[in-house]
Formats: C-alpha cells, sequence, structure tokens
DNA sequence: CGCATAACCGACCGCTTCAGTAGGATTTGA
DNA sequence: TCAAATCCTACTGAAGCGGTCGGTTATGCG
C-alpha cells in the first residue's frame, strides 16, 4: 500500500468539514459517527491537520473544527502530507533546499543512481495526482453520489 | 515512502544485471559488492523475482541470475510489484475480477466513497510512471552517468 | 456556580512489516 | 572432492500502524 489509513480516514474527515454548511464547526464525535471510524484515533489526526493549518478548532461545548481555508483552495498534496509525513518514493529521496529532489545515494557532483529517473517519474506521478485535486471536487463528488443515493431510493418507493 | 528499500534495492539488482554483457550469469556476491548491499538479503529480494518470472538463476559454481527476457521489455510496474507486491494507494483498494477498480467501502451499486475519485488518480500516476519505464532506460541512465564519471577523471588527469 | 460537552495531550499496547542475519541444504563446474 | 554458488527456513531488533485509555483544559448553558 502506497498509504495508510491516515491518509485515508483523514480525507474523509476533511470532505466531512467540507461538506458542512456555512463554516459551522462539526465535532470530532460527529463525523466519527458519520463515517464510522474510532473518535479516539481520528482526534491523533485531526491534530495534525491542525498543526499542518488546514483546520481551526473551537474548544469547549458546541465547539469542533472547521476548514481553516475555502475548499477550493485545499490541495491534496497539504493533506496527505500533514498526514502521513513528506511523500517521496523512496527514503533516500529529499528535497534540497533549492527545491530540487536529490538522492543521497549521488554524493556529490553530477552522478545519479541508477533508480534515480524512475523515482522522479513517480513522484511526478502522485504529486501531479494529488496536488492537483482539490478538497471541493472530493466534497462535490462525494455530494453527487448522495444525490444518486437519493434518487434511487425516491424512484423506488 | 510509497516504497521500502526492497523496491529500491531489486530495481538496481535489475539494473546491475541489464548491465551484464551477453546473458552472462552474474552472481549475487558480484552484485551485492558493486552496489554495496548485503548479500543475504539479496537473495530474499531475487527470490521474489525469479518467482515473478522476471529473472532465470543457474545454480552450482560460476551460476549466478540473468534476465529472463531482453530489458527493454521489462516494464518497472513488474519489477515493482514483485518485490512490494499489489500496488494500490490504498488497503480497501483491489482489482475486481473484471479489471475495475472496487473500493470495498463501496459495498453494492454504485454508491462511491469520498476518496475514490482521489486514489484513483494516485493509482493512473503512479501505473502510469511505472509501466512508462522500462529497464533498458534505467540501465542506459546509470551507463550515461557513469561515462560522465569517466569523462570527468580523463579530464581531471 | 456547576455541569455537560467538547478539544487537547501523552502514554501504552498488540500486531505486522522491515531490514537484516544465520545456518544449513543442494546443485554444479573444475 | 572441493569450492562456489543458489536455495530455503527460521529468527531478531526496531519501527510503524491502528487503535485505546485516562486525564486536563476550555467553554457554552441553565
Amino acid at each position: 500500500m502506497l498509504f495508510s489509513t491516515k491518509a485515508e480516514y483523514g480525507v474523509r474527515l476533511m470532505v466531512e468539514l467540507g461538506r458542512q454548511p456555512g463554516s459551522q464547526p462539526a465535532s470530532l464525535g460527529s463525523v466519527a459517527e458519520a463515517e464510522n471510524l474510532p473518535l479516539s484515533y481520528l482526534e491523533h489526526l485531526v491534530a495534525k491537520l491542525r498543526k499542518a493549518g488546514l483546520v481551526t478548532s473551537t474548544r469547549g461545548a458546541h465547539g469542533g473544527y472547521r476548514l481553516a481555508k475555502p475548499a477550493e483552495e485545499i490541495t491534496m498534496d497539504a493533506v496527505v502530507e500533514a498526514l502521513e509525513g513528506q511523500i517521496a518514493p523512496m527514503e533516500c529521496f529529499h528535497d534540497s533546499p533549492e527545491g530540487k529532489v536529490l538522492c543521497s545515494h549521488e554524493s556529490d557532483g553530477d552522478q545519479a543512481c541508477s533508480t534515480k529517473l524512475l523515482w522522479m517519474r513517480v513522484q511526478g506521478g502522485v504529486t501531479k495526482a494529488l496536488a492537483g485535486t482539490t478538497l471541493a471536487e472530493l466534497v462535490e463528488f462525494s455530494d453527487q453520489s448522495a444525490q444518486k443515493r437519493v434518487a434511487a431510493i425516491g424512484s423506488a418507493a
């Protein structure tokens, strides 16, 4: 598996917040119930999202979480990275200060290790997919399928 | 990390075999030395590659491993999949009998879970990168950088 | 004020995988 | 026969995953 359930649960959590009308905060409890996920585990995940500045929280009664930005401005690379940590295909891959991708096997100069070409392409494919998807898209996507369900029930009745 | 060192080491191993002149078998020991990797660990990896039909082996003295097919016909999705197992972005993702990708959260009908769109795109990006890269490309890539090194040393002397 | 409701925080736990080691059995060329 | 090699199984320490639990703090409401 490329990603663990942390990404899965976390994305579902974000979508649920995105579905919330207005900017009303949703309690973790309600999210956990809606998505059928363990509340105490979600607490860990939402903490990461908060530290990454993707959600804001209000404490106390009737408190909860809401998106820190409009869903259109939240791309999924930020969400997944907040949950899973730096996204790289391989351990020896990290962003250098100049933003370039370097393999730790190329100690100095322009010497390239044999796998670099491959991981560069994989990295590109993944980040393109993640950065090219906004939370708003996922919210709309899930709304559509919900409407389908309602329509099906309606026509059956 | 998307992949473990199993993929890294395994790909390097395959490249090393691809660099071998003729169809001469290379012993694991020589590969381990060339790539500076633990021999006893490579044994596990090469076993997976052999079971996947990517390399063939000849036992006994002067034995070793060679590619089962020309490097041009070996795509990296097969290699990585042999080493890491089925490549899917998420646990709930598996190929259905008809080849379609299904999420186990959509129990029946056309109900889609909110994350499906995202993982579909990620899956597409990764498989496109892996299936679109042949072992021959990586061999050529590593040969080029080796030539660069030789040239650099030559000009320095 | 007091209480319920929530966010917060850290410790712990069983399980699986990772990365590697160890030891031996088997096959084969010289 | 011996050395070199593949092959196979079992084991291990460390780390991450997927939670659980208990407790603390903040806040709205009656």
